[in-house]
DNA sequence: ATAGGGTTAG
């Protein structure tokens, strides 16, 4: 090992201060000094250093030692006034020193501990084997491995490589800075061979993912505590081998160590990423029997976990136990509820949040704005945008802001998605494809393909997302011909296999263009089975070029993968009634009766003053039903005399003939209009969300509306956006 | 006076 000394190392004798105490009795009941322990505040420290002062106990060793220690350490004193403090001392000792050094070293600029122990050695003071293990965890949090060498050097100088502290001090060191081979080297010329040191040259593999070193030194280790089986179960869980950690785990529990809260939590993690919900019950109920204290940190794992593994009662009775809950608990709690589609709970346990005024973050946005863009809840999303902005700085995550992108998209303000992309600093390529997606979405194909060039010219590689962007805007445009360019030059110029999403969209745009053909020659080229969303699309295109013969043959398959889906039987009955083939349709009516299916419900729901409204088909359920069945009529009044024909052909499977009509102008999204346009200022852009597609009818009388009432009306269907505007939609009648 | 555990959220 190359290990050089540029520092001066002071062998003479040992320092010794010119003054003595008084007895040390007298000084440790001191009034000053006792308080001095259970001070927590800066303004208590400064009177009682006066106190000190005062009373001339500042000239004592012992008075010094003990301000320097609260100032340095406690962490309610303070690193600048500790400096300040021993300033004022004319000749500290070795302890002053070592505990600055201490305290330095406890705080993250690493360099005041070096300048320090600089100082040290030029006042002549020899360090011993206390200093270098505060020192040697500063020099670990440098950027460079040039001064732990050096100390290093020292160590070996003073004879001190064989202090098991410093030892293992070096060991940290070193592995902390990446530098294996010189931990290594330490660990082995050494004949210390303690749990510790083992744990610590453990710690400098699993780190770097080195699992099978850090598992033979583990197996060497003659006597292992619960800190080497804890390293080892991190480091399993920490590399992604959950089965592996709960291995080592399960091994340490015939070992019959005794696991602590640190074991537990990294247990119950790795149960969280495996869905080992059965281990996670053990080490519950384990908990609950060994009466350990149910502390916040391991309710947080245990909601998490559970959450995770698909079981929001109980994490949900779990968090609700909690009496003092921190910010993780609500964070975990609320990503639960997201990942688990149980967005509108997400949102009301954010409101319980605001209303305690607990300060949300960064990861709180994560999981919240996916919600907002799924109930198409702008006007959070929006107070969430303002929030993050004026706390540019402390809050700047780029994740945040390109799920801005992506929530503002969703909600149907592609404009401000825009100003959100154009504005950000740093762009990861997650927020060029948010941008790419939500303009493919809203129907603008050759703004998403614009910029998809851009993305390249500034040098990031498209991924698989990219290109379902991509595709999507070319099968919403309808450029069949860019979209056929785009899904080879995915294969061939970028090397990615394409997915079932990429699949679906070109079967979706052949579709559309009535290539039916070509969509099955795509078909059949899959490595992969169909899924029911590929054939669904297809079907949906049976239907708008009136292909009965083929969509019969689809229906068979996706009776045979969903026989439980009524939205094909739906479907189907559609396109019979459009070829007018009504004992087909009666005969999918009875079919459905028999199963006792139910069609999915229609539902739409729109946000006014940042209340989302839910409308499912003929609903009567909202407070001001009354003004939006009269509005309803005008609007029916107002259609006919612009020449409005109803097309019946679409219609729910149970309705009576003679409900057709009624049906149809209540359905959700009608109502939910209503209620916008009796709700909102005139001009205002209205905005809505279906779970289902638009039907035929909803769609040419939603443009007719936007002339009438003169409103923009931005629609999300289950598939896109729809911009109706003056009379006309974005889509071209093309959906 | 000192050393070893990436404790829980995206």
């Amino acid at each position: 090992m190359v290990v050089s000394s540029t520092f001066p190392v002071s062998l003479s004798p040992l320092h010794f201060l010119p003054k003595s105490d008084p007895p040390h009795n007298l000084l440790q009941n001191h009034p000053s000094l006792s308080h001095l322990s259970k001070c927590k505040s800066i303004e208590t420290l400064k009177q009682i250093h006066s106190q000190i002062i005062k009373t001339g106990l500042h000239n004592t060793q012992f008075a010094q030692v003990k301000l320097i220690e609260f100032c340095a350490i406690d962490p309610y004193g303070s690193l600048a006034y500790a400096l300040e403090v021993f300033k004022s001392i004319d000749e500290p000792n070795r302890l002053i020193w070592n505990t600055m050094i201490r305290g330095q070293s406890l705080c993250s600029y690493p360099i005041v501990a070096i300048e320090l122990y600089v100082g040290m050695l030029f006042s002549g003071i020899e360090p011993n084997s206390y200093t270098f293990p505060f020192i040697l965890k500063s020099c670990g949090k440098l950027d460079s491995i040039n001064e732990g060498k050096q100390i290093h050097g020292q160590v070996l100088k003073l004879g001190l490589e064989s202090d098991a502290f410093v030892h293992t001090s070096l060991i940290t060191m070193y592995a902390q800075k990446g530098e294996l081979g010189y931990a290594r080297l330490v660990f082995d010329k050494s004949c210390l061979r303690d749990a510790v040191s083992f744990t610590a040259l453990i710690t400098g593999y699993t780190r770097r993912g080195l699992l099978d070193d850090a598992r033979g030194l583990f197996d060497e280790i003659p006597v292992r505590d619960v800190v080497s089986w804890n390293a080892m179960i991190a480091g399993y869980a920490q590399s992604g081998q959950f089965e592996e950690s709960l291995a080592i785990f399960r091994e340490m529990r015939r070992a019959e160590v005794i696991p602590n809260e640190r074991t537990l939590l990294s247990v119950v993690s790795a149960c969280a990423q495996s869905g080992s919900l059965e281990l996670g019950n053990w080490v519950r109920s384990w908990i609950e029997k060994n009466s350990l204290r149910m502390n916040v940190r391991i309710v947080n794992a245990l909601v998490d976990m559970y959450s995770k593994c698909g079981d929001l009662d109980t994490a949900q009775n779990l968090f609700e136990s909690l009496s003092r809950r921190d910010l993780i608990s609500w964070n975990v709690m609320i990503g639960g509820y997201t990942h688990n589609s149980h967005y509108k709970e997400a949102l009301s346990l954010f409101r319980q949040m605001q209303q305690l005024r607990i300060d949300p973050n960064e990861v709180t946005f994560l999981s919240i704005l996916p919600a907002c863009a799924y109930l198409g809840a702008l006007d959070l999303g929006k107070w969430i945008h303002a929030y993050v902005d004026k706390k540019r700085g402390s809050l700047t995550n780029t994740s945040v802001w390109t799920s801005l992108i992506d929530m503002y998209a969703k909600c149907g303000d592609i404009e401000a998605a825009k100003q959100v992309f154009y504005s950000m600093e740093t762009r990861h390529s997650a927020s060029w494809n948010a941008m790419i997606c939500g303009l493919a979405m809203h129907g603008s194909a050759n703004e998403a393909l614009d910029l998809y060039s851009k993305m390249i010219d500034d040098g990031f590689q498209p991924d698989q997302i990219t290109f379902v962007g991509v595709l999507s805007a070319c099968s919403h445009g309808g450029l069949v011909e860019l979209g056929r360019q785009y899904f080879s030059c995915m294969i061939q110029d970028h090397d990615i296999s394409p997915k079932l999403q990429h699949y679906g969209c070109m079967v979706d745009l052949f579709g559309r263009a009535g290539l039916f053909d070509e969509a099955g020659t795509l078909l059949n080229s899959m490595e992969m089975e169909p899924d029911s969303s590929i054939w669904g699309s297809l079907l949906a295109a049976c239907k708008v070029h009136k292909n009965v013969e083929l969509a019969e043959y689809i229906a068979r398959n996706l009776y045979e993968l969903e026989p439980d889906n009524p939205g094909v039987y739906v479907l189907m009955s559609n396109i019979y009634a459009g070829a007018g083939r009504w004992d087909d349709v009666a005969r999918i009516r009875t079919l459905l009766n028999d199963k006792g299916m139910k069609k999915v419900p229609g539902c739409t729901s729109i946000e006014v003053d940042s209340i989302v409204h839910e409308f499912l088909v003929a609903d009567k359920s909202h407070p001001q039903s009354k003004d939006i069945y009269d509005m309803l009529d005008e609007m029916d009044r107002l259609l006919v005399m612009a020449g409005h024909v109803s097309d019946t052909s679409e219609v729910l499977y149970d309705m009576d003939d003679e409900w057709k009509e009624g049906a149809l102008t209540h359905h959700s999204e009608r109502l939910a209009i209503a209620y916008g346009l009796i709700s909102t200022k005139p001009g205002t852009t209205i905005r809505i969300v279906k779970n289902l597609r638009v039907c035929g009818n909803c769609h040419s009388a939603t443009k007719l509306i936007s002339m009438i009432f003169n409103r923009e009306i931005i629609a999300r269907d289950r598939n896109r956006f729809h911009h109706f505007k003056n009379g006309s939609c974005s889509c071209m009648d093309y959906w």
